[in-house]
RNA sequence: GGGCGCUUAGCUCAGUUGGUCAAGAGCGCCGCCCUUACAAGGCGGAGGUCGCUGGUUCGAGCCCAGCAGCGCCCACCA
């Protein structure tokens, strides 16, 4: 107890690592796979990145789950959080990638299975890191059960999968117009694509007609121009329906240009003809297999121009546009700047190249429908509402998904090729000569099976029917569609059950100018920065270093800021954390040494305060469960501590002060309520609560494994309550009024009690207002109105008259105008009518108090 | 081009079915207090036409419509 005695503060350098060390030693975390997924509890965490590092993201995200599962494990369910880290295909290629080339050396000249050898050897060194940092959030991983998307159960799984998919004809694979980075040589998907703002020449060019005459098309790219099929114009479209069905010449080229008609040409943009080059732009691609027409490509995989482009053969994309151009000559009408959205690469920033490619292909429509109905028919409930929307909205419309990609690193694609044979299986086929696809699939593919191949999918383990399927999902929107409709539509189809009930999709945090959050923008604030006392990134002008807020506090900051709506990051959410945690220490530092010995914690109410907190305490409980069960953080964290220092310290524990040393039944209650908070505080601020906990006498085992304290109904009481309230009123008015015509804080004064009703409440007043009830009459130098009467002053030292009559003033301005708002609302005959009688009571209740306080204030002269 | 969201105190944000909101918190600001849990504290205070306009209602920060500003998502106009 000395211990606990000794410190002023928490300090959670100290305290921390010594209790996630308890916690884990404990076996709390792992849970045993028994029963069924209906009575446990389980979150499969969104897997990070084995590349990755901490970030605000991450913590907000765990600080969300970790408070759930604790809840849950509380609650008495089995309670398992499903933990493990994604492969990144690549990220993580890209880290070692830069690795061979710090060594002067490239993955090409290594060779594809050095290199593989090479990522796993960088994942062994340094793919801990982040489970290291989630564990410092004090986040209740099942830490004895990590999963990699990359094991050798997980790739089973994969595989699986795909060849399932392959049989039914959902994958396939097809010559198709895909988004090729060429930073990354490799195909990406529609979700990894971007669209930028970008100003550009748009170049106006004329095409001769064969048989005389021209047209003259728009475009940006004019260097793609040396693979058009054909022009297209609107049928519709009087300027130029009659060039339907001639030809034009290609400048440059000499190919025959067939002039179509199709309804995607607009009229009333650029100069009506449109140039049809199916090889290098999605629009025209579909028009141009809507039209039969060839699909010529001028731009390789490596963004050089390839043999069909003749003389500009071998050049660079952007190099070849200007000699194009120049090339045209005179056959160039015009040029104007024109700003538009272009594709980028989220993965590499560079611009997309659209590119007719050899890709493997999943078909979605088919995948997407149960997918829809789950959420539609509430088996999925997505939070908030507004998501659940853009969902459906995003099925609906869903196109086939590329999932090969060109790199070494992930899930290679189990598909053989000899010849013209294909051999798609989970194990390679016998024989000679086959040679196995080189690509690998999409990350996401892997990830889209992550709550049930962690697991232990496709084998029917303990785990999957403990487990399976989990609770809820937490996650930031931005992944929305790129995994969370991915593992409904996977989990619907191969465990044959969505993957979660619940979906939780949270804020972003923005830095705090509002920016997005980044390491190279120097506005990325690393949260361990925070709990550590790190350096201040420069989006902090002040510079400097965080003090040591700990883990708590950061967890307490996020969830305050967490919301459906994205915010921007708070420092001062993580102080009042950190407030709250310091707060929650010291008072139980002066409660503890104070409980007698054998004084059982228990609810003992000797007075209306002791009722009062009694009943606080059941809503505070009441209000935490909900804030959880509704996934409202904020209130959670937002509500506790409100709690803590409205009510239990600034209040309760200021007003049982003078009983506490020699009541045993004071210290009973106090005991009870103490040990009550430090177990809803829990799911918040683990760790400051976990630490105080092994000094509550009778605890026993850690509160981590203890169990939810349940409402009591019986000590809920409206009456204690309200007399409380209006006990608190009348301190602050003395207390104002003190302050206002500066009498000293600390002296008490005499003081008589002109209110009814006030009797059990008195004592309260009077030593948080350090007032001293005088039995015998004397002369009321000051009357200060508190609900329902006033606090008559009878004497005292040095009262600033003059201020005593301003603040007078100024309250009866108050409670006439609020009188008059009173007897307006009562005199509108509407009112009265039709609001309920419960509602119209109230305010005649509240304008008869008024008039009593306006009384008593003018009643005691001056 | 569609869709969604936001706009409340100097700053960052709460405000859950419209009355119990005479509009709150943290930080910042002003004043008092080292009262024996906590000065990284306690107490008190200043500060808001709840973006604007109109509507519904006995009653609107909350519901509806329009407008303005900001942000996000989706989308194949060269």
């Amino acid at each position: 107890m000395s211990e606990l005695e000794s410190r002023k503060r928490f300090e959670p350098r100290e305290v921390e690592p010594r209790v996630m060390r308890r916690w884990l030693d404990s076996g709390l975390f792992h849970p045993e796979p028994e029963g069924s997924a209906a009575e446990n509890s389980s979150i499969a965490i969104p897997p990070p990145n084995v590349t990755g590092a901490l970030h605000m993201g991450h913590a907000l995200n765990g600080a969300i789950q970790d408070a759930l599962i604790r809840f849950h494990r509380m609650l008495g369910q089995r309670t398992k959080w499903i933990l493990g880290t994604d492969h990144a295909g690549i990220a993580t290629q890209r880290q070692v990638e830069k690795q061979l080339e710090a060594e002067g050396t490239t993955r090409e000249q290594v060779g594809r299975e050095a290199f593989v050898e090479r990522v796993w050897r960088w994942r062994e060194e340094y793919g801990g890191t982040i489970i290291e940092q989630f564990k410092r959030l004090g986040a209740s991983c099942d830490y004895d059960d990590e999963r990699f998307t990359l094991d050798d159960g997980y790739v089973e799984a994969v595989l699986k999968v795909f060849v399932d998919l392959y049989e039914q004809g959902l994958i396939y694979r097809d010559n198709y117009m895909v988004n090729w980075d060429p930073g990354l040589r490799s195909a990406i998907s529609d979700l990894e694509v971007e669209q930028r703002e970008v100003t550009d020449v748009l170049y106006e060019i004329a095409y001769p007609l064969a048989g005389g005459g021209e047209l003259v098309v728009a475009t940006v790219r004019p260097e793609t121009m040396l693979a058009d099929t054909a022009v297209a114009v609107n049928p519709d479209d009087e300027r130029h329906r009659h060039l339907i069905g001639r030809t034009a010449i290609l400048p440059l080229v000499g190919r025959e240009l067939p002039i179509i008609a199709d309804e995607y040409v607009k009229t009333d943009f650029g100069t009506g003809c449109l140039k049809i080059t199916p090889g290098h732009d999605p629009n025209d691609f579909e028009i141009g297999r809507k039209h039969g027409l060839a699909e010529v490509t001028v731009i390789g995989e490596d963004g050089l121009m390839n043999a069909n482009a003749g003389e500009f053969a071998g050049l660079p994309a952007l190099e070849a546009r200007k000699r194009v151009v120049q090339a045209l000559g005179d056959a160039v009408r015009a040029r104007t700047h024109y700003h538009h959205e272009v594709p980028y690469s989220q993965r590499s920033g560079e611009r997309v190249e659209p590119l007719i490619s050899l890709q493997w292909f999943m078909r979605m429509d088919e995948l997407a429908r149960p997918a829809i109905d789950a959420v539609r028919e509430g088996r999925v409930r997505i939070h908030p509402e507004s998501q659940a929307r853009r969902y459906v909205e995003w099925l609906e419309n869903i196109r086939p998904w590329c999932i090969s990609r060109q790199l070494w690193w992930g899930h290679q694609i189990p598909v053989w090729y000899r010849g013209e044979e294909t051999y798609v299986g989970t194990t390679p086929p016998e024989g000679d000569g086959w040679e196995r696809d080189p690509d690998v699939l999409d990350t996401w593919f892997s990830s889209a099976l992550w709550p049930f191949a962690t697991l232990g999918w496709p084998h029917d383990t303990p785990e999957l029917r403990a487990f399976y399927p989990t609770d809820v999902l937490v996650t930031a929107r931005d992944i929305l569609f790129l995994w969370v409709a991915r593992m409904v539509m996977m989990g619907l189809r191969f465990p044959g059950d969505v993957p979660f009930t619940d979906v939780y999709v949270h804020s972003v945090i923005q830095a705090p100018d509002g920016r997005r959050m980044s390491k190279s923008l120097g506005t990325g604030i690393d949260p361990l920065d925070l709990i550590a006392g790190g350096p201040r990134p420069p989006v902090f002008q002040q510079g400097g270093t965080f003090p040591s807020y700990g883990a708590d506090a950061v967890r307490f900051g996020l969830l305050a800021m967490s919301s459906t709506q994205d915010v921007r990051f708070s420092e001062e959410k993580i102080h009042q954390g950190a407030q709250l945690a310091t707060k929650v220490w010291n008072a139980s530092r002066f409660v503890l040494p104070r409980v007698g010995e054998g004084v059982r914690a228990a609810a003992r109410p000797q007075t209306v305060e002791d009722r009062w907190i009694l009943s606080r305490l059941q809503y505070a409980k009441r209000a935490m469960r909900r804030a959880l069960d509704a996934f409202e953080f904020h209130h959670a964290a937002l509500g506790l501590y409100d709690f803590v220092f409205g009510e239990l310290c600034d209040r309760y524990i200021e007003l049982v002060k003078p009983r506490l040393e020699d009541e045993p039944d004071v210290q009973a209650t106090l005991l009870l309520v103490l040990r009550e908070t430090l177990a809803l505080a829990h799911p918040v601020i683990p760790f400051v609560t976990e630490e105080i906990w092994s000094h509550v006498p009778e605890a026993e085992g850690l509160l981590a494994g203890s169990r939810w304290p349940e409402v009591d109904e019986s000590l809920i009481d409206p009456e204690a309550e309200a007399a409380v309230e209006r006990q608190f009123a009348a301190v602050q008015a003395v207390r104002a009024w003190r302050d206002a015509v500066r009498v000293p804080p600390g002296p008490r004064l005499p003081a008589r009690l002109d209110a009814p009703g006030y009797e059990q409440l008195a004592d309260g007043i009077a030593l948080l207002a350090r007032l001293e009830w005088s039995p015998d009459g004397g002369d009321a130098i000051a009357a200060v109105p508190i609900p329902g009467g006033a606090v008559a002053v009878l004497a005292t030292e040095a009262v600033d008259l003059e201020a005593d009559r301003k603040l007078r003033e100024q309250q009866r301005r108050t409670l006439r105008a609020e009188i008059a708002r009173a007897e307006g609302k009562l005199a509108n005959e509407g009112f009265v009518a039709k609001a309920p009688e419960r509602v119209v009571q109230a305010e005649r209740d509240k304008l008869e108090q008024l008039r009593r306080e306006l009384a008593e204030l003018d009643g005691a002269g001056g």
